[in-house]
DNA sequence: AGTATTATAGACCAAGTGGTACATAATGTC
DNA sequence: GACATTATGTACCACTTGGTCTATAATACT
């Protein structure tokens, strides 16, 4: 006798009573986050979502219940994949190093993608205020876990002397993400490359 | 005999042929402007639009012929008064103390209206972007007008000796206009007194 | 082999979307 | 008063939305 295990992914199947699973849960669930990422949530339809997650919509439904639960599921996935790259930089080349990584990381990504995708949190933030309570706490959560993970990054860096210790971590990390939060907007308004390259510098100012 | 001439408001209204209009038309559009100002574009429905402008479908298409249209006049509308805003203030208090009210303002607003208005120019732009082509391409110009605004208030500035001559006005405008967007997204994400505190602090040493 | 269990395919549904058609009402012109 | 002109009210339309229902297929357990 074995217990029920959740089946995850493909790679750690361990075959449960009934028909087994066509696709696997976390590729599918990873191809919808790329959509809602690119499209926002009210953007993106049921069909649209069936369509590139290559499933039914009863399975969907039986799946993952319904949009909203899906969307916060893809926004844990999203907080997953962004800390595992935050930390995995942390490791080769230090907080400060990973900070600046970040900044050119996100504006390569944005200006790559014809200035669409920006951060899912931002993208798909504004949308749910009001309309979707729950998934609207859910973002602000998430937007804080993003801060303290820049603060503590600033913390570390200022500890190995990378940042100059005049100001708080917290405070600094704060004005990081502001810039930046702000940048995904300058950018997607259609900034000039001139605007975009003084703004990265000033981000450097910050982090001195 | 006389021109024709568009009845844009009922103060200065002259009777044209035909059956008079029965809703003063800007007093309309202001109503749509600001609930298009709360919920964004694809989160107002006609029928929103309808209850708040107090006009039958009818009269709305027989006025302003589409919803993307009439937001586009909306878009004219928001500019038209924040720029008069700006101007106003300006003559009043002068340019740097108008930049600084300027943020004042939007904390304020932001705060008060429970962190769900917030730039209708930002508000909306995100899910235009791809989804209306037209109503993209205007609101990046929009953005750059204020850009070109807000420069103007800082040469302004550093002409009367309010800011230091160091730095470029277009850099100084892009940088405060940036960190105001940003401000405006940490907001609406739920920040703390505290760092709002201090994001508006970096934003005056950015005027410094 | 039979049964319980889970997954899939696809028809179906009520509600909401932006937009149109048409008859009627109110005005100026002649 | 007849007519052209403009505005209004309302029924209607095709389409999309997120979501459910039901019949059937595929597996494990006994």
């Amino acid at each position: 006798m074995y217990h029920l295990v959740y089946n995850t992914s493909m790679t750690n199947k361990i075959q449960t009573r009934g028909r087994p699973k066509a696709f696997d849960e976390t590729e599918a669930l990873t191809s919808a986050m790329h959509y809602f990422w690119e499209h926002g949530y009210d953007n993106t339809s049921l069909d649209n979502l069936l369509e590139v997650m290559h499933i039914k919509k009863s399975s969907f439904y039986a799946t993952f219940k319904s949009k909203e639960e899906l969307f916060s599921r893809c926004i844990d996935l999203y907080q997953e994949h962004s800390l595992d790259f935050l930390q995995t930089l942390n490791k080769e080349v230090g907080p400060k190093q990973t900070l600046l990584a970040l900044t050119a990381h996100t504006i390569q990504e944005l200006e790559e993608f014809g200035k669409v995708k920006g951060c899912l949190l931002i993208n798909s933030g504004q949308e749910c205020y009001n309309k979707y309570p729950q998934l609207s706490t859910k973002i602000t959560h998430e937007f804080n876990t993003f801060r303290s993970i820049f603060s503590k990054l600033v913390k570390e860096a200022q500890q190995l002397g990378e940042i100059k210790s005049t100001k708080d971590a917290s405070i600094i990390a704060g004005r990081y993400m502001n810039t930046l939060n702000g940048l995904v907007v300058t950018i997607q308004a259609g900034a000039t490359q001139e605007l975009i390259d003084d703004l990265v510098e000033s981000l450097k100012e910050i982090l001195e």
